[in-house]
RNA sequence: GGGAGCAUAGCUCAGCUGGUUAGAGCGCUUGCUUUACACGCAAGAGGUCACAGGUUCGAGUCCUGUUGUUCCCACCA
């Protein structure tokens, strides 16, 4: 207990004992069976391929405040961890490593991929998690759960199987955005849009008796193999003439029809348009209205097919220079124009996507979006901030149909199988092997897998169980609160409520908490590729959990960006070690005395102090309660420096000297702060605690606010004492008397007992020597005026006269036209008829108030100039 | 093209339902080895709250517009 401190608190030396402390404790361990409320957070599951980064951090403090602070307020908290399986992500890792072994998947078969990829899981899977325990997360780690484990495929085939019986999941021959480089499909969401200096080709497109041409504009001339027709808006005249007639491609010389279309933009290139349905997402529409026939011409490895001639076999881009000399050569081209155009791109390696025609699964989005919008309409779900609503309601509104399925390994098979005998197809729950119609044993399996977020979005019900019917799903689902950055709300979010509603009739969570991005200390983004991202491990081996913890939550509101600077982290780091210090202090104090929770008789610092913790508990919890964690910590941060620290302590400590303080009760106090203060620092709390009592804090109850503890006698009476140490303080500043000179004071006031009560604090904190009660006899002397009281120092001990009359003389300005203030505003019939009361009164005490300092301040500056 | 955010002290940001003299941290100035802490203590300086209107007795806060800036969605072939 009495171990000797440090004078500087090293989290190094505890953090990793006290965490692992709290998990050999069972401090993070549901009890699926008390019977207090339940307090559920999935925590969102970061990707086995990753490494914490701040984004991590950020998402997993927050999260770690609430489950702390909800836990000490006696809730069972369940806080669910776990990983995703980021199917792209790992493919392209496994992949990889294979390339440096020389091998392909395709060398190695499926089923050897699959087992090369849980073991990768097994070795790598853990950095992320071991990661998340250093920022002092508090989850449930022994009910951690994994995006591809047994229950967790189990879920997902269920959940696949429940559209599929409903027709909500089909599969198509349709167009998809396609990477090349990942060999797979993706969903619209997981497609970017980069600028790029395009060219504009204008091209010829002949009519078969060569008489005439129409121009043609177009950035990909590689894809006239598939070109089907022309279009132009039914409303421009300049083309109408032509619809329906024909033309013939460029080179290609085939025949197709000119159409008409109201997608056709009149004032866009020449407004015609060639259609390319097969690689092109608007031409396929057009295609599909118009019944024209879909010509692939290019592969899944972006390479030009049979289809077009001596270019088959050239890669795309390639192919387009190539394509572009041709037909220059043969005097087709018109002009080249250069322009700024959106390609798009793969959202994970930045390759440009290929439309492509292929057989693919897609959710049949339309009647799943609909309950998962009137969820959030009719505030059944609620998101903090609440504009990000609008976001997610207009993309519900806008919803089009998923593609779900990938051409990965690693992940879900999709649970589709094929009879070659009776040609059923059907998909199962439970591993299936023979045909449930003709009892072939000759079925065959999907090859496809499924999109990493099709599984995520079961992600806060599969965890808990589902499709059975747990206990753990009946006591803590729905969850409480998601909490994500805002870049996740169309992947993640809108996907758990729309499965959700569907699969278990009721919302995954209550409340969304959206934040913003951790950017640099210059406002940029943290990325990989521009090398700025800080790593947060490097950061809490530096400066600790806590520190980092309250760098990432100090002045942070939800939604908005925070940027992350070194700066913030010293002072934090510095608030750390003032705790440390002021808990060595009263430690020092307590001595061989056991602290007991007994209020021993309060003084009126006490009182005072007590009466504050209590007043800014209350806010607290008001201000968490409405997930305004930036004001709650400042709130804090400020009761226990600049009330507690700063004049608390120092009252008691000279009361501590004369031995008349019950440093039991300083201990008690502080310790409540330090309560507060535990979700967000848990580590030097639970230190600090521990120090003192011998059950853990992270286990205690948080501070209840109690009105028998507010006290605004002592308040007001402690706001008085500091008001005159502060002033006399000023004054000796303002005469430049020396740090070590004590001076001597008379005091006017109507409350003499003020100043005999606490005449040690005065005398010490101010550096006083003596204090008569009355005016100096002496007329060289300068005067504090306060509201309740006046007090000369004598004018011995002034240094410096000038710099004195020039803040008198500054000091009835500001009065002055405080008064005018005032006194306008008092003139305004208006607002003494309109203002409530007590703003009207408190109006006129500030001028009669006023009024009286400036005549004091007058005779101050008139004596002066004597 | 549609939508959203931001604009407050030198810097980074708070400021809830409108209420007299707008806050914090860092930085800055001055002075302190005051036996918890120099990662500290004390005292200061520093802001026409982007601009223009409007509502109101009263606007950093509400409304409209302008400018700058960031982001999201859609996307022109």
């Amino acid at each position: 207990m009495c171990e000797k401190l440090d004078k500087i608190y090293d989290p190094c030396k505890f953090e990793d004992e006290i965490y692992k402390f709290w998990e050999d404790n069972g401090c993070f361990d549901a009890d699926f069976d008390s019977k207090k409320e339940a307090y559920t957070i999935a925590m969102p599951p970061p990707n086995i391929t990753g490494n914490l980064h701040m984004g991590h951090a950020l998402d997993n403090t927050i999260q770690d405040v609430l489950i702390r602070y909800n836990r000490m307020c006696g809730k069972e908290v369940f806080w669910i961890p776990g990983t995703d399986h980021a199917a792209m992500a790992t493919e392209a890792r496994i992949v990889a490593k294979l390339r440096s072994e020389g091998l392909t998947k395709e060398k190695i078969g499926r089923e050897k991929f699959m087992e090369r990829a849980f073991a990768w899981k097994k070795e790598y899977g853990g950095n992320i998690v071991r990661q998340i325990r250093k920022l002092g997360a508090s989850c449930d780690w022994k009910r951690e759960r994994f995006t591809m484990d047994d229950g967790y495929y189990r879920s997902v085939r269920d959940f696949f199987c429940t559209l599929y019986k409903e027709g909500l999941i089909y599969k198509g021959n349709r167009i998809v955005n396609w990477c090349i480089n990942c060999k797979t499909s993706i969903s619209d969401i997981e497609v970017d849009f980069k600028e790029s200096n395009g060219e504009l080709i204008h091209l010829k497109y002949y009519f078969p008796d060569r008489s005439a041409f129409l121009t043609v504009a177009t950035t990909r001339p590689e894809t006239i193999f598939g070109d089907v027709a022309l279009a132009v808006n039914p409303d421009d005249e300049r083309y109408a003439q032509y619809i329906g007639s024909k033309v013939l491609i460029p080179i290609v010389e085939r025949e197709i029809p000119i159409i008409s279309d109201s997608y056709v933009d009149k004032s866009f290139g020449t407004g015609v348009l060639k259609v390319t349905p097969a690689h092109d997402f608007a031409d396929f529409e057009i295609g599909e209205r118009n019944n024209l026939e879909a010509i692939s011409v290019i592969d899944t490895n972006g390479i030009l097919n049979e289809k077009c001639g001596k270019y088959n076999g050239l890669d795309r881009f390639e192919a387009r220079k190539k394509i572009i000399d041709d037909l220059t050569e043969n005097d087709l081209v018109i002009k080249r124009e250069k322009i700024n155009n959106n390609v798009g791109i793969c959202s994970r390696c930045e390759t440009v996507i290929e439309p492509l025609i292929s057989d693919q699964w897609f959710v049949k989005m339309k009647d799943l979006a609909k309950p998962a919008i009137d969820a959030v309409k009719n505030g059944k779900i609620s998101f903090y901030p609440e504009r990000f609503s609008k976001t997610y309601m207009h993309w519900m509104e806008n919803i089009k149909d998923w593609c779900i399925s990938r051409q990965l390994w690693w992940g879900h098979q999709i649970p589709v199988y094929y009879c070659p005998d009776c040609k059923n197809m059907g998909c199962f729950r439970e591993k299936i092997s023979k045909c449930e119609k003709c009892n072939s044993k000759n079925i065959g399996f999907d090859e496809n897998s499924l999109d990493t977020w099709f599984s995520a979005a079961l992600w806060p019900f599969a965890i808990l169980g589902w499709p059975d019917k747990t206990k753990q799903l009946d006591r803590f689902f729905p969850t409480d609160v998601l909490v994500t950055g805002y870049d996740i709300i169309f992947f993640w979010v809108a996907r758990m409520i729309f499965s959700s509603l569907k699969l278990t009739k009721e919302i995954p969570f209550k409340k969304v908490l959206i934040h913003g991005l951790v950017r640099d200390s210059k406002g940029r983004k943290m990325s990989k590729s521009l090398g700025n991202g800080i790593d947060p491990l490097e950061v809490i081996s530096e400066y600790g959990a806590d520190s980092l913890r309250l760098t990432l939550v100090m002045g942070l509101t939800l939604g908005n960006d925070t940027r992350f600077l070194e700066s913030k982290l010293e002072g934090n780091r510095n608030f750390v070690n003032k705790i440390w210090n002021a808990s060595r202090f009263l430690h020092m104090n307590l001595g061989e005395k056991k602290l007991d929770d007994k209020v021993e008789s309060l003084s009126i610092f006490d009182s005072w102090i007590l009466s504050r913790i209590n007043e800014v508990s209350k806010e607290v919890r008001e201000n968490l309660e409405r997930f305004e964690f930036g004001v709650a910590l400042q709130k804090i941060y400020s009761l226990f420096w600049d009330e507690f620290c700063d004049w608390y302590l120092e009252f008691c400590k000279i009361d501590f000297k004369n031995n008349s303080s019950a440093v039991s009760n300083s201990c008690n106090f502080f310790l409540r702060i330090v309560k507060m203060l535990h979700p967000f620092i848990p580590f030097v709390t639970e230190k600090i605690w521990s120090i003192f009592k011998n059950s853990p804090l992270i286990s205690s109850s948080y501070i209840d606010y109690d009105e028998k503890l507010e006290n605004k006698s002592a308040e007001y009476e402690i706001k008085k004492i500091i008001s005159v140490i502060h002033s006399i303080r000023n004054k000796r500043n303002e005469m430049g008397t020396p740090a070590s000179k004590l001076i001597n004071i008379f005091v006017e006031s109507e409350d003499h007992g003020l100043f005999e009560r606490h005449l040690d604090k005065i005398k010490t904190l101010s550096k006083v020597e003596g204090i008569k009660f009355g005016k100096p006899e002496s007329k060289k002397a300068t005067c504090i005026i306060l509201d309740f009281a006046k007090i000369y120092v004598d004018m011995e001990e002034l240094a410096d006269i000038e710099k004195l009359k020039d803040q008198l003389a500054k000091d009835i300005e500001t009065v002055k036209s405080n008064i005018k203030k005032s006194e306008s505003m008092l003139q305004n019939k208006e607002f003494t008829q309109k203002a409530p009361k007590d703003v009207i009164s408190s109006v006129e005490e500030t001028l009669s108030k006023s009024k009286s300092k400036l005549k004091d301040l007058i005779s101050n500056l008139d004596k002066l100039n004597l």
